[in-house]
DNA sequence: GCTGTTTAGTTAATCGATTAGGCAAATAAT
DNA sequence: ATTATTTGCCTAATCGATTAACTAAACAGC
């Protein structure tokens, strides 16, 4: 096993200080008036041995560990692993590390890993925070620790926000139905009150008042999420109850998915029996036959913004991000699923 | 600003020294003769002030970090998102935080990476590795660091390897065809000498031959995996040279996706004109119409395997996994788009 | 009364870096 | 020639924990 190396040994095998190798290796050598020369031979010496400084005693000595924190819903989750992906690639050029974990929108989980993330001193936080964190992230604002959060926010704290415009989501698929002639709408969310469901549900009610239409919501609990098969049965159930729906709006991807499976059950015909739009788009939703329309989430935007807005603090004047809600727009695709088809009808 | 406090400032205001609170915080209490009153006084303390010792240090001094470093080739790829989900799950049970990162299947991004775990030190790795990276996985276990592989694995190194049975797995399937009278029979891959790969090919290939058919095989670059729309183009062509394909076989989740859409490109019916059997299930395949039949991967097991024989090392008596490879079998989940449509044929 | 053993802690070195402050030698200024 | 400045590098404290080695007091045994 080989022995690892210190900055202390570098230096021993150099007759040369710590210090120095040190400051040689963190690019002060001009400043702390290095010779060339010295610089040179630590240099060289270096890079023989393939010397790697520990982070770990860095990051005690400095506070700083090169490493975002980031918190999601659940990594396996389609759109929140897209948005890891783009992050952790632009993390990786300006030499950051992503550090994820799931929450599964529970409180306890999450406030156990944020501890561990503080802990691990991580330099900045990425979150989708589950219901009850106001706290834990008003600790970190009061720590003055960089924090953006996405998807979701709380509107009580200051922090930086990036989310889409669910509500106009929403109303822009109920119009496209409306457009199409679909009266008796129906949709199906889960039982949520942050933010991103709130707005969703908004963006619902609003169209249906606005166009007079009358209104046909199924809430699913959201701890079911882990269950399939029920959620299937319940939205089974809905459509049976109510048998005057011709169009249905699914607020998320994963309910979407329960829904078609629903509706093949039920041996119903997209969309001349029933048309749907899902929430959040697929890969897969242009393969399906028909194919499915979505309200797209602009993955790489968020992607980016979140960076931007958590870099920013990071590399520049170690400013918190402030208050600020960054309010991207959705896009509905339109596909096969949510128009009559020509052919048949 | 709360500033942090250190064992040193919980030792001084209960007049007691830093290591009492240290062996009482590790439960040493009885082992070190510290009295239970003293005990008590020092938990009372620390719980009210909410102290969290400073896991950094505590790294630095004991050489652990309590984390898991896992490579995978993207965290956006179903299959391995699923199993890092799964992974993670069993990992906050046990105290250990895991840290993800995707290779992209580059060499240079995960020598990088593989890096800055060491740097980091992680207590245990978990890999699928891309090629090239024997050199970095020899020096692992020279230096006595737990590591499990998965996916894929180098057969002259003596890792602990959890795969699934790739050839039987494909052969399987080409058997399915066979019974449902398919003689011509393509198979698509990427071209890679990667083992899971390899084995794939030779399931193919074995079956072909032992069959008498006659073999139609498209092998895509693996650098064209971020272009979707030139794998499908490339599948298109293929297709079109082959007119005599009845049947196709993908032998990855995303060669399936592209393959799909060539097949609605060309506006050709599943299963009538030509069938398909996709590498690796999805949470969609079952809602397509028609649906497609899949080789599914065992993911949970595949998890668990992966979980066992890691925390054997880390909890165990820190030896290596040593050499030694465990083959899970794949499952044939036969759906309708790989046997002749009975209502129209 | 003197030695041996427990009890209940304490001291100080250590992990591997960073960095403020110091100091001797070389060079410049007067 | 003497002082001032610059050059070039080193000393030692520090980050916050862990832990081997030690000690002082209490108690037991003969």
């Amino acid at each position: 096993m080989k022995k690892k190396v210190s900055i202390h040994d570098i230096a021993k095998q150099l007759n040369v200080s710590a210090a120095t190798v040190s400051f040689v290796l963190n690019g002060k050598a001009t400043e702390k008036r290095i010779s060339g020369e010295m610089e040179q031979r630590i240099l060289k010496h270096v890079k023989q041995l393939g010397y790697r400084p520990n982070r770990v005693a860095k990051s005690l000595r400095t506070g700083k560990s090169k490493i975002i924190g980031m918190l999601v819903e659940g990594i396996a989750d389609p759109f929140f692993s897209a948005i890891a992906r783009n992050v952790e690639e632009q993390a990786y050029k300006l030499d950051y590390k992503i550090f994820y974990a799931s929450t599964e929108n529970e409180t306890r989980i999450a406030k156990d890993i944020l501890g561990a993330f503080r802990d691990t001193q991580v330099d900045g936080y990425i979150i989708v925070p589950p219901p009850g964190l106001e706290e834990e992230i008003q600790g970190l604002i009061d720590d003055n620790l960089p924090v953006v959060l996405f998807d979701r926010y709380f509107p009580g704290l200051a922090t930086c926000n990036i989310i889409v415009d669910n509500f106009d989501g929403v109303y822009q698929a109920m119009r496209h139905f409306v457009k199409h002639d679909y009266k008796n709408i129906g949709f199906v969310t889960i039982h949520s009150t942050q933010t991103q469901m709130r707005d969703r549900s908004s963006g619902y009610y609003h169209a249906v008042n606005e166009k007079g239409l009358t209104p046909y919501v199924k809430m699913i609990g959201f701890d079911l999420k882990p269950d399939q098969e029920k959620i299937t049965a319940e939205i089974k159930q809905f459509l049976q109850d109510n048998p005057k729906i011709e169009a249905v709006l699914f607020a998320t991807n994963y309910l979407a998915i329960s829904g078609l499976e629903a509706i093949k059950q039920l041996g119903l015909s997209i969309p001349n029996d029933i048309a749907v739009i899902g929430f959040d788009d697929n890969t897969h939703f242009s393969l399906f036959s028909p194919s499915i329309t979505a309200v797209a989430q602009p993955i790489r935007e968020i992607s980016d913004q979140v960076m931007q807005q958590l870099m920013a603090c990071l590399t520049g004047n170690e400013k918190l991000p402030g208050k600020k809600t960054i309010v991207l727009q959705t896009k509905l695709i339109i596909r096969e699923s949510s128009q009559v088809n020509k052919l048949t009808s």
